[in-house]
DNA sequence: AGTGTCGCCAAAAACGTTTACGAAGCCCTA
DNA sequence: TAGGGCTTCGTAAACGTTTTTGGCGACACT
């Protein structure tokens, strides 16, 4: 005899009354629920998840879906990593269990978290790393799962999502550029066929257009998000017969690696080519020159996306402000020496 | 009507076949099955875990366990969270769902495990951060759930486990530095109650002792595992009359805080005071001068976590090596500037 | 005294799946 | 023709909860 029978029947009291005594059912003599109480810790009773799940149709759970590519190389994976220390700590104090959905590159993410919906798996989840034309969104609307996207997409949002401010940042680095001479800025951009490369893209034009600047096709430098892909950027830089005397990059990996090339190269970024990066986490503090850059809390991100979620729950909906979370997350500028001014060649 | 009725009604054949086909049981014709799989694949059917668990009683899912602290400042998180990019890949290949336990600080651990595990919420789990002596060993030995500790007890340890390779660490690190002249070599270790803290001390000591040196014991510097922690051992350092040369650390964010104290104090790593430190992540890649540390990669300590813990599971067992995994985590010293030769002062 | 109302609890159904058991049909052999 | 073995499938029980229903007694009110 195991679970909630074998409480019972040490108890001498009906299985459902054990049950409503534990889940604070109004109906049941208070002294009753004190002895269930009590017991239930002395034996070590916790339900048994794969049963309440099944009867109450909820799992407790809510999941985090993000994609891993088997390479060896560092990508951004330590962005997601970051935003998982903060949803855990929000879940936490609801008790809910955080789930890892690691989508990988070989499988088609709408396929793998339709089968995730299908098992029930969890009760809400937060997908990253948002497309264009996500159907991912179609597909939890349609089976009425809760979720926030960590990203925004090329269509309509009613949904809850949180995304960076790209344009903001887009705003504030290039007038700071210009500010300082430069009119010939570059921008990396991811190579994927993520948003997040459309919409900075979109942003640093309209920028350069507000500062009556045009930008040069070839200054939009499709790269990995990862220290080689920086290491490509400056391979692209270098090869132009117009170099730009700037250039922005959207992932804090790309620094490392163009700050290589550079050094490989004889020149000194902030000097030789002018540098505004990210810096999502501690990989790049220590980068000589000081890297100018955008900063952000992981953590905070991760506890901003668990409330965000929550509000689409409705078993929690009444602990949040109403209404689907839209939210461009600020980010604050880090002055360092790698933006320094243009100098004439 | 939904799920695995559902299905089976569409093919109108009873869902025991239906069950029986998806799970590739012998017992089913081999057209039927076709039709079987054909049609769930069009509907897009998957089976509720729920319940799936109930009945099979096994979950499909790992738990792992990691003691979150609420502090603001940055910690020995990314230790695990790194671990985990390496879980995630290699528990994706069987199909295991990855489910994040996060124990708050401010909670038993032992009870906290106890309450998982009668929720039955997880197959098998990996404990880390294991004490000298763990309860929660017990706890999952009487309870039969399979698991894996990241990190010695110092009790017997039939169980699997795989820990760093402190003591090669130690005798490695105390060998080059007593080649370069030191003699007066100190340690920095976490304070909290972990079990690493006194095995890292205890191949310290007995490293020193192979060279015919003792240690005085206010060089064994205890001190959290955090940027602060590194600043706080500086103080430490700074305050003593008879300083050492040296100093290992035990963590990689202890470094980055020494060489803060350092700077403000006007002395230079690798010249005024020796520093060994590790690297788990690239926090410290870039700091100058460059730190001499011994790195490992997380990745790749997450696949092993996962490979020794499969290894105790039974239905996958006869995948692995029998026989618990006992493994000491080598580790690559990557030489940098920071540990010169003693001077004369 | 009859009728509601309320507090408390037992009984039983339901959630979706897997699997033990047995039955039906068929072929083959004695 | 009886019986045995094989293949294939349907039936039903079981997993551990939660929740609905109803019942019993006590009490209050008319």
């Amino acid at each position: 005899m195991k679970g909630i029978k074998r409480l019972a029947q040490h108890l001498d009291i009906s299985i459902g009354t054990v049950s409503r005594a534990l889940n604070g059912k109004p109906d049941v003599n208070e002294e009753t629920r004190k002895r269930v109480l009590d017991a239930a810790a002395k034996l070590g009773y916790a339900p048994n998840q794969a049963g309440r799940s099944l009867r109450r149709g909820t799992t407790n759970a809510i999941g985090f879906m993000i994609e891993t590519n088997e390479e060896t190389e560092a990508n951004s994976d330590n962005f997601f990593l970051g935003v998982i220390a903060g949803l855990t700590g929000a879940l936490l104090r609801h008790n809910l269990d955080l789930v890892v959905l690691p989508c990988s590159v070989n499988e088609d993410p709408h396929d793998y978290l339709q089968r995730i919906v299908a098992r029930r798996l969890v009760d809400a989840v937060i997908i990253s790393a948002t497309q264009r034309e996500d159907r991912r969104i179609d597909l939890l609307k349609a089976a009425h799962v809760p979720f926030i996207a960590l990203g925004r997409t090329g269509g309509p949002d009613e949904h809850a999502w949180i995304d960076l401010d790209f344009e903001g940042v887009a705003h504030e680095a290039v007038a700071r550029l210009v500010a300082r001479g430069h009119k010939q800025i570059a921008v990396a951009i991811p190579d994927t066929d993520i948003n997040l490369g459309y919409v900075f893209r979109d942003a640093f034009i309209d920028a350069l257009a507000r500062h009556g600047l045009t930008v040069d096709p070839s200054f939009i430098i499709r790269a990995r998000s990862s220290e080689h892909g920086g290491y490509t950027i400056g391979n692209a830089i270098l090869a132009m017969e117009d170099r730009p005397t700037a250039v922005v990059l959207v992932y804090e990996m790309m620094a490392i690696g163009l700050y290589r090339r550079l050094n490989e190269a004889g020149l000194t970024p902030g000097q030789d080519l002018a540098i505004v990066g990210f810096r999502e986490g501690p990989q790049s503090q220590f980068l000589s020159p000081a890297l100018t850059c955008f900063r952000m809390s992981l953590r905070d991100l991760g506890i901003g996306l668990a409330e965000g979620l929550l509000a689409t729950m409705p078993d929690y909906a009444d602990l949040y402000p109403a209404g689907p979370m839209h939210k461009l997350w600020p980010m604050e500028l880090v002055e360092g020496e790698s933006d320094g001014m243009v100098i004439d060649r």
